[in-house]
DNA sequence: GGTAAATCTTGAGGCTAATCAAGGTTTGGT
DNA sequence: ACCAAACCTTGATTAGCCTCAAGATTTACC
């Protein structure tokens, strides 16, 4: 739940998280394998993950090369797109039946900047997606394929109960085959 | 000159560029083979390189990953270290002299709450760093050297003639006599 | 619950990039 | 400008991961 989220963020007030919620007035229910978006399109909302798994995957020219998931209770989006209002690279794919709430960036960008707690809130969850990025950088610059597994292993045990082994595989920068020999 | 990279902010008026410049107290020369800061020590400023050249390294436990690199008039810290007030994973070394003005991490949060306008442009930026490493995280994926190359030489062809190729190498995921021979 | 599809595992072989090594070139510091 | 150190290049060899393939297992969906 959205609201669940908010209030664990100390300094956002019950009034500001009244201000935000009926923000997200999109909601948008999933298949397997159904598309929240596609490479080429532009992304114009932020989403709230309520249930269901998705995958972020690069459409590479031979392959799909996975850049990430979102489960449980996540923001979701095709980040540079609905940043820089551009076609996305990237295309985002239903696991399995997922639920989202969304917000439009228009509603999103002036809550910004009417609300300086939320503008806060916004700040630091950048500052926290952004450190969470270098880590997974580190993670990526590992030569060995052993080692990267061990990794992901110690932050994210839970991916390996969730999410079918060959994107992780893809995630984790090996083949399949090789992530099923390390194991 | 750091005044210059604020006044290209549009929405950052004089006022606003008077307020932050005096928190720019410290002032840093490094010459060659000098350290930022090392793997282990905290980082409590934000550094603007006035001059010079920079790499960020992870010293692995066989070898010295490079991360990246910094020059011209740019920001840079250890990020992670920065933000979360935590023992620094990264070395930041200087490549050649280099000359650095910082803002401790108390006058920096300060400003960011007392003026609007200078948190805007704290969120953009994280933004554009943000979009940045997404970028980036595509070059690591890439599975052949070849074409992790070529998007380095598209994006940042500058860095060849600034940077020792061995740094370039490590940055790019390969060693120096694959990058020579790609040439 | 049953069936088909998708996924995972295991094996054999090939290829690419790493390693090791040596010579040549550039760069830094005095 | 000189010398020394750092850096870059080239070659030969090796190791490790990828590719291809087939069988086993799990999962999805009616």
């Amino acid at each position: 739940m959205l609201a669940t989220l908010l209030r664990r963020v100390p300094y956002l007030t019950e009034a500001d998280i009244a201000a935000c919620l009926p923000l997200w007035t999109k909601s948008v229910t999933l298949k397997r394998n159904d598309f929240l978006i596609r490479a080429g399109q532009v992304e114009h909302h932020l989403y709230f993950v309520s249930s269901g798994a998705m995958r972020i995957y690069l459409p590479d020219a031979t392959e799909e090369i996975c850049v990430g998931f979102a489960y449980g209770t996540s923001l979701i989006c095709s980040f540079p797109s609905f940043v820089e209002n551009r076609p996305s690279d990237y295309c985002l794919q239903a696991l399995k039946k997922t639920e989202l709430l969304a917000v439009s960036r228009a509603d999103f960008l002036a809550l910004l900047d009417s609300n300086a707690n939320f503008a806060r809130f916004w700040r630091m969850e950048l500052e926290r997606v952004l450190v969470g990025r270098i880590e997974r950088e580190i993670d990526l610059l590992l030569p060995e394929p052993e080692r990267r597994l061990q990794r992901l292993l110690a932050r994210s045990p839970h991916l390996f109960q969730l999410i079918p082994k060959k994107y992780i595989a893809s995630y984790l920068r090996m083949t399949p085959e090789t992530l099923s020999r390390l194991r």
